[in-house]
DNA sequence: CTGAAAGCGCTAACAG
DNA sequence: CTGTTAGCGCTTTCAG
């Protein structure tokens, strides 16, 4: 029932030379074979339709190529564009990319943390930041010290805890800056929905937020700090209570901790029958394609982003030395969202 | 400096017992072992912070405990929550889930294929319809009879050209129930927003709604059928197109062939000045979470799609016989989008 | 109940 | 240039 597929013994046996000859011209190896006898073996490969066991290279070399990604959520096209950064470069250096959907559990982060490691992965990348949960953060340190001393690398992609090399978005200046075009545009009371208070990146942006708030001598209104969630939900929760205000405490701009919530503001806004941006500019942060449909953001290349920190990985696997921190300018992307306030 | 892990050598060495009797426990093999012999094998693994070599074991099992789905778009939320039933089936049964996303280009799909198949995966999900590529279906069958030759799975979730087990949702019945339920509803002029036309699911769900209208004797009108693509933005100009016609051609709703589609249509047509489902019902398809904003939609039971194909999966591996097709029943959820006609 | 040994498919010394 | 052979780490006969 169960036909086995051809080893390269029965290549070997097929082209009439020794299996380590096949091994070299099947694995590219760059001990010398004749032209001919190479062209023997590529023609007994590919009349048995040969494809080389990659749990047996593995096994042997030491190598799995293998890199594996963790990202807090699969369908947040957050992560989605970065993965096609990261994919991009795996694929151009031969290297299959396992996606991890962690769901920000820390349980399921382990999980695949055991299991990358039990599969050899060359390679882990921590897409988001890192989970602050009593004890686990110790738990994956430990893990990565056993992947890293057997030669795997390992980098994130944002503020975490983990001592290893990073690339991330300058958080803090893209937010302190969007503010600033904020002020400049002729705001005052502007609010800022926050993220999920455990995540490092939304803390980050908050805090450019308030530095820009104060560089400009404005004062911090903790009214004006609405509680979000890095989703639809939260930033319709966010519009309803912003909606509530009075008229002279309500802010003349939201600035949103991410693109995500943005889009929750408007729709709850324009629910509730606001106007953006003629009664209320809005904008967001992280450059999502759905931002192209006009909204106001604060671009991340999270396409270059993925790749850069692919780049990192394989130059660390290569055994040659990479700084610990990289950091990639944002931008500010002015869409049909926010304008300026004429009173 | 490469410090190599501990293989089941040490722990053996360590407990002072045979090779095969430290697999033995570690595998969890039936085969009997005397506790105390247990004992002294646990504990020396556990000191050594041994980890079975994944690579290794499915080597010599044959069996690699990996699996993996096929999907057109990683960001797509409808994927992403087909994966999740997907991943919990396949953790309760100890396989790793790799996602592979082939951004339905018919090479990724091969190049993935391809590596799946040489890491000897032990089942493959093909999460979307199939590619209709002149040629590509022809070497996709080649790959999948190699697989399935040596003992692995293979199952579609969607409408495929691939002749093997499939479950899929009854994207008929529900079109056609959707569009039944708007007649019911008094509207009489219903546009229906395609998807991309080589994609099987959209056209079947075009098929559902013609149907249903020729079923209730309305004339279907070619003006009414209009080209989307899935997506936000195939949506928006289909809004457009259909606030240009004639007040008289105008229909009083769109049903849309998936849920992205129908919020394209709805931001589209908000922002040319109709109200959404005062001036026009808007519908769509595929109950993604997003829709819970108020969009009233056909669901597909996603996750609970991803859970009987992993299921079904598992009872092939298992060399049990599986019915070849499984359709799963949709449900019509109406929220604030769509409208009964008062003239 | 325990151990010795073969071998999964491949690569890389080491010898010719 | 080609071939022989020793493992990578594990499971699984087959003997005790």
């Amino acid at each position: 029932m169960v036909k086995q597929p051809p080893s390269i013994v029965h290549v070997a046996e097929r082209a009439g030379v020794s299996i380590a000859t096949a091994s070299r011209v099947m694995s590219n190896s760059s001990y010398p074979v004749s032209p001919a006898t190479r062209q023997k073996v590529l023609k007994a490969a590919g009349e048995l339709g040969y494809a080389p066991n990659s749990l047996a290279r593995s096994l042997r070399s030491q190598r799995s190529k293998l890199i594996a990604a963790l990202v807090g959520d699969n369908a947040d096209p957050y992560f989605a564009e970065i993965m096609r950064g990261v994919e991009e470069v795996a694929n151009e250096h031969g290297y299959l990319t396992i996606v991890c959907n962690t769901d920000r559990s820390p349980i399921k982060e382990l999980n695949y943390l055991r299991a990358l490691r039990d599969y050899r992965a060359d390679g882990i990348i921590f897409a988001g930041g890192g989970l602050n949960e009593p004890g686990h953060t110790q738990r994956v340190e430990e893990i990565i010290k056993e992947v890293t001393e057997r030669g795997a690398g390992v980098i994130t992609l944002a503020q975490h805890t983990l001592h290893v090399p990073s690339v991330q978005a300058d958080n803090f200046s893209g937010a302190r800056d969007m503010t600033a075009r904020l002020i400049e545009l002729g705001h005052h009371r502007i609010a800022f929905v926050t993220g999920p208070s455990n995540l490092t990146v939304a803390n980050v942006r908050l805090q450019g937020y308030m530095t820009s708030m104060i560089e400009h001598g404005l004062s911090i209104d903790p009214n004006l700090i609405v509680a979000g969630n890095f989703d639809l939900a939260g930033g319709e929760r966010a519009a309803r209570s912003i909606s509530q205000m009075t008229d002279e405490s309500r802010p003349s701009a939201v600035f949103c901790a991410n693109d995500e919530t943005a889009f929750g503001v408007m729709l709850g806004l324009q629910r509730l029958g606001w106007r953006v941006p003629e009664d209320i500019s809005v904008c967001g942060f992280g450059g999502l394609p759905m931002a192209q449909m006009g909204l106001t953001s604060v671009e991340i290349p999270l396409r270059h982003l993925g790749r850069t920190g692919a780049l990192k990985l394989f130059t660390l696997l290569n055994q040659e030395e990479v700084p610990m921190l990289e950091v990639l300018p944002t931008t500010i992307v002015e869409r049909g969202s926010t304008a300026s306030l004429r009173s």
